[in-house]
DNA sequence: TAGATAAATGTTATATTATAACAAAATTAA
DNA sequence: TTAATTTTGTTATAATATAACATTTATCTA
């Protein structure tokens, strides 16, 4: 868990912030009345593991792994389920795919910046896009639940 | 086509701004060296022709009916991505959805303003998000190639 | 214009992502 | 310790999307 920081590239994510996450999902788990189970626990572990987004069939295989039983759909489509609806995990969704969420207490959204060559993922929290977009949104009367930022392009790793 | 509105509300399309939509539909393929063939123009219509983001299939089955035989996906798939590559429709990521473009030469991006009661969607083109996000890709030397920006929430009309 | 080339469309099959519906097990409450 | 609730297991299937190859149509070139 990373609360100060505004980047995130999954180069930057260890061990300590795994369990960090994971000491922050039991903590937030215990004061929303909710249970942090063991099949729940692997799934978060596996979204930490190299803190890139993974297809939730991905997740499957790697549960089934590390389980050494047959996992089916359902079983992580509802562990996913559990931790976005608790603002633990974000979906990717031009990607279809599933990844940590690193500033899980922030109250800002976050930006993810795609890299087209090499495939990593950023995450950005930013306060400047934010505002604007609040005050369209209040400009509009639209009452913003959640939104989804993803841009795409090449990564200043992969631009010369 | 809507080249200075700033908001897009699908109650304010009509009859006019599809005609338009299809008149710059058919210079920008011009322009382009594309060919805005029979096929291609009926599903232009059908994206336009109540404005609001529709599914591969539904347009499949709408163009279905027009033509008055099956279509197979992968005929609609095309079509499809022959208008987002040319900017002349998008995908609405979180809803797997498709919709015209209504700012096709407009050098600004869109945010999908997506009502959870309602389902209708409005369009903005504003410059402001752009602006900060640009800041943001410029401090990061991320190369920006396309931006997604959907936000989800209750719109005006939906709320009291 | 005839034949060659390229582009668009048709067709079949299948991959990928996601959910509905119900059963069994585990946990919590009464 | 039974009843109620929640979680997990299981089966089946829905919804979204693409690969691969065949055919047709349009365009180019000799």
């Amino acid at each position: 868990m990373l609360t100060n920081a505004k980047l995130v590239f999954n180069k930057n994510i260890n061990q300590k912030h795994t369990e960090a996450a994971i000491k922050h999902a039991e903590y937030l788990c215990l004061q929303k009345q909710q249970k942090f189970t063991s099949l729940r626990r692997t799934v978060f572990e596996i979204l930490w593991e190299d803190y890139q987004p993974l297809g939730a069939y991905e997740i499957k295989q790697r549960l089934s792994m590390r389980l050494g039983k047959k996992i089916d759909p359902p079983t992580v489509y509802r562990a996913i389920e559990f931790f976005v609806d608790l603002g633990l995990a974000n979906k990717i969704e031009s990607l279809n795919a599933y990844i940590g969420c690193p500033f899980p207490s922030s109250q800002r959204s976050y930006i993810f910046l795609i890299c087209e060559n090499c495939k990593n993922v950023a995450e950005v929290s930013t306060g400047s896009v934010d505002n604007s977009l609040a005050l369209i949104m209040e400009k509009l009367k639209f009452k913003l639940r959640k939104q989804h930022i993803e841009v795409k392009g090449i990564c200043s790793k992969c631009s010369p």
